[in-house]
DNA sequence: CACTTGACCTGTCCGC
DNA sequence: TGCGGACAGGTCAAGT
């Protein structure tokens, strides 16, 4: 997929209530979410307003393999840079340079973003673990990007399976990971036809498979694509090319009906210590089937089920989703 | 080729 | 209380 502005999307007006983040689900359990694309496009917007136009005075990786760059290619490429811009694709940041490089971050499950100005967290997102309440630099630090203006940007990621890349702009389109992922969920190019295309391409996987395929569309994960298919009221386990053209209609409204909503309230697996902060982050499961295991699905009553499909944890209703 | 499974990690939770 | 094992999920390599 070409890189375009269209990765910023404009806000829209929809309004259902979706909460992604830590904190207490419906079941009352302490639940930590993986940053799917609302997570990352929160974090996004946060940086964008309070990073552009600083300079990188300094990078200091605290665990190599996060950003393996030569320390000489460091200084080179990235140390006296300007950060122009803010983008996202997918679950990915990334973060543009002034001089044509660009800082690609994937959080994959526990990556976490935190940026403190004199001392002061200012800005928290990502995987909402209490790591980004502890403080800067904690053991789940990875990568520090030392800023102008007495800001500083530290990665976390407690798993160690995020990455940071450093590609310039001519590389950008063919970068490995780039370069296959599928359209933006609200771009032109996500389609009803292009999700019927690929629904036919792997028709032998499940449904489930499919969405979380991210050549299909980018950034669906596994709590969004579990919300989707109950959204469009079908079951997980379905073989993709069984779905009915109105189906596959139904699918591609609940992808985009689903991700718009929580990008709505992306702000509540965002921490803003500027404001009422209060030593913890916000935190409520609003899905209709995430983490609600054995309780009353909102539209029948049946008790959702949590079972395996595509190698994931699956939540589904057993009587909405067929 | 199409699709599924396991590996990568580490904190948390559960049962013994 | 302590310990071992299962579990969580994004992505890719390896396996079927």
């Amino acid at each position: 997929m070409p890189i375009a502005p269209s990765w910023c999307f404009a806000r829209t007006g929809m309004s259902r209530a979706f909460v992604a983040g830590t904190g207490v689900s419906a079941s009352g359990r302490t639940v930590c979410t993986v940053p799917e694309l609302p997570e990352v496009e929160t974090v996004r917007r946060g940086l964008a307003a309070i990073l552009l136009g600083k300079r990188i005075e300094a990078v200091t990786r605290l665990w190599p393999p996060t950003f393996e760059v030569h320390q000489a290619r460091i200084d080179e490429l990235i140390v006296g840079a300007r950060l122009d811009d803010v983008r996202r694709r997918g679950k990915v940041l990334l973060l543009d340079l002034d001089n044509g490089q660009h800082l690609v971050v994937h959080p994959k499950m526990t990556g976490q973003v935190v940026v403190v100005r004199g001392g002061t967290t200012v800005l928290a997102g990502g995987h909402p673990s209490p790591s980004m309440l502890a403080p800067m630099p904690n053991p789940t630090t990875r990568v520090v990007l030392t800023l102008s203006e007495d800001m500083t940007l530290f990665f976390n990621d407690q798993r160690k399976f995020g990455w940071i890349r450093l590609v310039d702009t001519r590389a950008l389109v063919s970068e490995e990971f780039l370069s296959r992922l599928g359209p933006e969920p609200f771009g032109a190019a996500f389609t009803a036809r292009w999700l019927g295309h690929q629904l036919a391409r792997h028709r032998g996987a499940s449904v489930k498979a499919v969405v979380l395929n991210q050549s299909t569309v980018a950034g669906v994960g596994n709590i969004y694509a579990d919300e989707s298919l109950h959204r469009a009221g079908i079951d997980p386990r379905r073989r993709a090319g069984t779905l009915t053209a109105p189906e596959t209609a139904r699918l591609h409204r609940a992808v985009r009906a689903v991700l718009r909503a929580a990008v709505e309230h992306g702000g509540t697996s965002f921490v803003d210590y500027g404001n009422d902060f209060r030593g913890r982050t916000t935190y409520l499961a609003g899905g209709r089937v995430f983490h609600r295991q054995g309780r009353a699905c909102q539209s029948c009553d049946t008790p959702i089920q949590r079972i395996e499909v595509a190698g994931r944890g699956t939540n589904f209703c057993p009587h909405c989703q067929r």
